[in-house]
DNA sequence: ACAATGCTTCGGTTACCATCGAAGTATGAA
DNA sequence: TTCATACTTCGATGGTAACCGAAGCATTGT
């Protein structure tokens, strides 16, 4: 009986509500203090010590000492990886802690997830780079195709850099709000950082929502349409379903 | 603070340990009765209709009585896929719970991931199957090329049948034991049923291992060869890493 | 009708762990 | 040096949930 990973020791460490509030706030890719991630928590910062001790130790979160101060963040992209999953899977069967909140409606429709772009714009992105033919789906995965490697380069995205790593460039991840795909993997990533730079969007101080300016939105919805058009939130067909 | 899906619910229901042990009995894609689950999660019966209990709450679980039985199994596929993707991750950094013990090794050769073929076996079909061209390894996603297609047809694979359905053909499963990947999707849960209905392997009367003939284990190193060839255990060259 | 099996419910016990106050350490500022 | 901030460690407390024994249903077999 006591073969095989040790699973219940991850779920433990992500079964108490004040780690999986920490670990959700730092789903915003930012690294984060003890007392924020207390806040983040509900709890004080003694108790979230305690807490951030045992991440640590489950090799879930890294920690960089920064004079006076302790940044925490995600230990690496597979945890992120792993609580996108998790979120998927609660948001599929309606596990939703749904006290819905004023900041809710921007989270829906765009925000940071790790460190690319979820929600409604995230999964319109992609809708749209597959329609257009930039991105191919095959099976559960995403491919870039060289048309859109091109078109990406007019945008500024330099494919290049990314296919030396070792990362997948395109994956994708399943949107708990919208419970379809958006594009994960190091191009999601520099998509979102390209969009900061350009000074499209900012995010915002504490929570994962990602602001658009009212022009850039514009642009945004230019450069991402979608073939049933006619408004932005509920479309028709399902292209890169799950 | 109270966005978003509730991990730490299903965190909490998979960090207890005869929880945890529970589903990992399930993986075996067989449906067991309460009193087989209290055994594999070193429980009474009473404890282990508790959790049973939270565990369909919570979705995670489905039952069927059938008579004076009750048989559990995992709810859908959705819960193999989370729970495969966590014990990939806990693998991943070295959380094991490593009490060797003597079925270890049939375990790690090959065994059921829910539905489909993992362990050594599993790693190696997947590499043969993309070194000679029947599968297309494209970012992390898989895809059935037109000549595996003709090619699984002669081992008594129609692909139309898997097609159809709204479940991925191919996907890739992190092998937990060789940290390498495995194909799952309706394909590879169609190629162990086929071994299965050739009688070339059978399952094990309480642990996911999956036994081949010796007869039946030739036939399939034969079916499935590595290029690097010389034995089966170590091999260079990483085709369909991660 | 009676016994046996499979499972659930109830009640009480126990153990763990999240929590916070208070005190201790480290870094930086005045 | 002294004070302030950021964080950790210690100790005590309380609540929760895992656990099992015993009793209660339900189904099957004789």
């Amino acid at each position: 009986m006591k073969e095989g990973p040790d699973i219940a020791q991850i779920g433990a460490l992500i079964g108490d509500p004040a780690r999986a509030n920490m670990l959700t706030a730092l789903m915003g890719g930012k690294a984060l203090t003890a007392t924020e991630l207390a806040a983040a928590g509900g709890i004080t910062v003694q108790t979230a010590s305690s807490h951030l001790a045992k991440l640590e130790a489950g090799q879930l979160l890294a920690q960089r000492k920064q004079g006076r101060h302790r940044y925490f963040t995600l230990a690496d992209d597979g945890v992120g990886k792993l609580l996108e999953s998790i979120m998927g899977f609660a948001a599929g069967r309606g596990h939703l802690r749904h006290r819905p909140g004023p900041k809710e409606p921007a989270l829906r429709k765009a925000r940071i997830c790790y460190d690319h772009l979820a929600g409604d714009y995230g999964v319109r992105m992609l809708d749209s780079l597959v329609a257009k033919g930039a991105i191919d789906v095959i099976g559960d995965g995403l491919a870039l195709t060289d048309k859109g490697e091109s078109e990406l380069k007019c945008i500024g995205i330099d494919i290049g850099d990314l296919k030396s790593s070792r990362r997948p460039l395109c994956r994708s991840c399943l949107d708990w709000s919208e419970r379809r795909a958006h594009l994960a993997g190091s191009l999601g990533k520099a998509l979102l950082s390209n969009f900061f730079d350009k000074g499209w969007a900012r995010r915002t101080a504490e929570s994962r929502s990602v602001i658009f300016s009212p022009e850039a939105e514009r642009q945004f919805l230019m450069l991402f349409p979608v073939e049933f058009a006619g408004g932005l939130t509920p479309r028709e067909g399902q292209p890169a379903q799950l």
